[in-house]
DNA sequence: TTGTAAGCGTTATCAC
DNA sequence: GTGATAACGCTTACAA
């Protein structure tokens, strides 16, 4: 019964107003006397109107969409990502298209397609599926969070920051070796200056080190065990003597402080550890783990507020063509708990 | 430069052939011949076409678009759905517009009409904050998930029968005393059933059992004191006996189970813990606990698979309105592990 | 197999 | 302050 629905014709003929008038009521009321707004407003609800923001996103080519493209969701950190970019609606009023990809080159592509068929007027990238040459090429204001960003603008934690925090505390807590336990991280992403911070910091302050750089594996049930072998090892060839070992994140942590649990029925003054990220399992960890906290909040937030300002120019009568990439860098905040003193 | 949009005028033009004829080709393409299909496609390619849904949309009325509206997505559960959620995009086409609620209604209420506005063909509900009697009122297909669902369809996990396999577990566990842990749930959220499914099995099976139904916080850290008294009055009450303790959720059961690991430097024979949700951290744990496993990606596909047929018959010439509501139910699977034998 | 023309529900431009 | 009228880019009868 109430399925025809309602337009701005309607609402005209009933009032007896233009559609222009109607149209003129949401976009600019003050130009309308305040008797004739409320006349309209009324009308609207005699008719109970339901405004479609397709048809205006056709008429002045506004959409009012980000696009979001994922690697996934199971990562706690890129789902906290999600939850804190969808929170940003309400400062920046946009909506949000999310996407979530397979590891697929094509698939991904066709993803990409989908927003940019949708008039997305900005897009935020997580996934490192498809490179920032070619995501540039699509001409759409684009903010990379964590991946490979040569060509496109990006917010991303100060890794390196992290990595120093790190060994630093590590270093505080008077350990005779500090390790670096990390996969082979490709040069070109942020995620590397965790390598190359903890290897400096070390060197610069004298400390003795150790990088554990190797496959640790895709499947939980994999990285656990490349985890436990690397465990035993480093209880092979440090014993004895304070361990500092420094993890590439929080899943990892507590996969080695579960090891080390069981392996000493506690968690003994020979070993210190932190993570990395700051998510849920180093709080919920059997013993609370001292890690290096993403402030992801943050890092959601800088990154819509630079994308606004992009697509914002774009709007402008003469925008101006971006000249230079921005690379903004978002400080850690490092969590002392149980793992160190 | 490549700034001005190209549309179907301008193919037509290029190509000599009517918009009608470019539609076709996306819509029906084989009612073109062979050789003009070819000529299109390069004028495509040559002019570097790029598709705008939002018309198609204004034109024929078919969005493509569903909304999701969740609560929050810091607990696992919620993020994985949509996770899974998301995923379906590959089987059935649909995009998803989503937003996370605030618990305010005034707010999600305004999520609400900035779905519909964007002419959202159908809804997934997760948050708990709108009453299903006004969901249904907005008349557009709706599917609930885990939430009050009186007046509007639903997919859940079978909460009943999961609490009735964790209860069978525990007792073929030679458990002395069955206990169940949770917070006051209101009797008309699916969930409620995990408390009557227990109870009931406890009764059938004629086994000692307690019902612990009390406030468990709203933080994490609040969660584990609450949870901490409930484990000493748990230890003083049933002292040298087995206790079989069949917790709310994953999270819950890992606060106990990180309580008995430092009260007893060990897990002891004298406990059988069992959790709800099969989250990671069920998997993570220090010890590796048995749990009720939702089916989340079957919930997903299910709740879509639903919602789907909805959308269709809203499609065809003469829809038949849903005369009956459709609550189904989906079967957990109970994952032993190292906190039951 | 292809074309004409009238929508879809707004906004934008120009008048008055 | 308010109104005509032409976009916006596509689909869909109805013709041919």
């Amino acid at each position: 019964m109430e399925n025809k629905k309602v337009t701005f014709n309607d609402i005209a003929k009933y009032t007896n107003f233009s559609k222009t008038t109607i149209s003129r009521y949401f976009n600019d009321p003050d130009s309308l006397t305040l008797k004739n707004q409320e006349i309209i407003a009324q009308a609207l609800k005699d008719l109970n109107y339901q405004e479609n923001k397709l048809a205006k996103v056709l008429a002045n080519g506004k959409s009012e969409f980000v696009g979001i493209l994922l690697p996934n969701l199971f990562l706690n950190y890129y789902s906290e990502m999600l939850n804190q970019l969808l929170a940003t609606y309400e400062t920046f009023g946009y909506k949000f298209l999310v996407f979530v990809g397979t590891g697929a080159e094509e698939t991904e592509r066709k993803y990409l397609q989908e927003l940019l068929a949708y008039k997305i007027e900005g897009l935020i990238v997580l996934s490192h599926t498809i490179s920032s040459k070619e995501l540039a090429s699509y001409n759409v204001p684009i903010v990379a969070i964590e991946r490979e960003d040569e060509y496109i603008n990006s917010i991303n934690t100060d890794n390196y920051l992290g990595a120093e925090q790190a060994a630093n505390l590590l270093i505080k807590n008077d350990c005779d070796i500090l390790i670096h336990v990390n996969s082979e991280v490709p040069e070109n992403i942020p995620s590397y200056d965790r390598i190359r911070g903890f290897r400096d910091t070390c060197e610069k302050q004298n400390a003795n080190y150790e990088m554990i750089l190797t496959d640790l594996g895709n499947t939980y049930n994999d990285t656990k065990e490349r985890i436990k072998e690397v465990f035993y090892s480093i209880k092979d060839k440090y014993p004895g003597i304070r361990k500092g070992i420094f993890m590439a994140n929080d899943t990892h942590a507590n996969i080695l402080i579960n090891l080390i649990m069981r392996e000493y029925g506690g968690f003994p003054d020979e070993y210190r550890i932190v993570g990395f990220d700051d998510s849920p399992i180093a709080s919920e960890a059997i013993i609370p783990i001292s890690t290096v906290g993403q402030q992801i909040d943050k890092i959601a937030y800088e990154a819509m507020a630079l994308l606004v300002s992009l697509m914002d120019e774009r709007k402008k009568r003469k925008p101006k063509p971006q000249t230079e990439l921005i690379h903004e860098k978002i400080a850690p905040v490092l969590m002392q708990r149980d793992t160190t003193r």
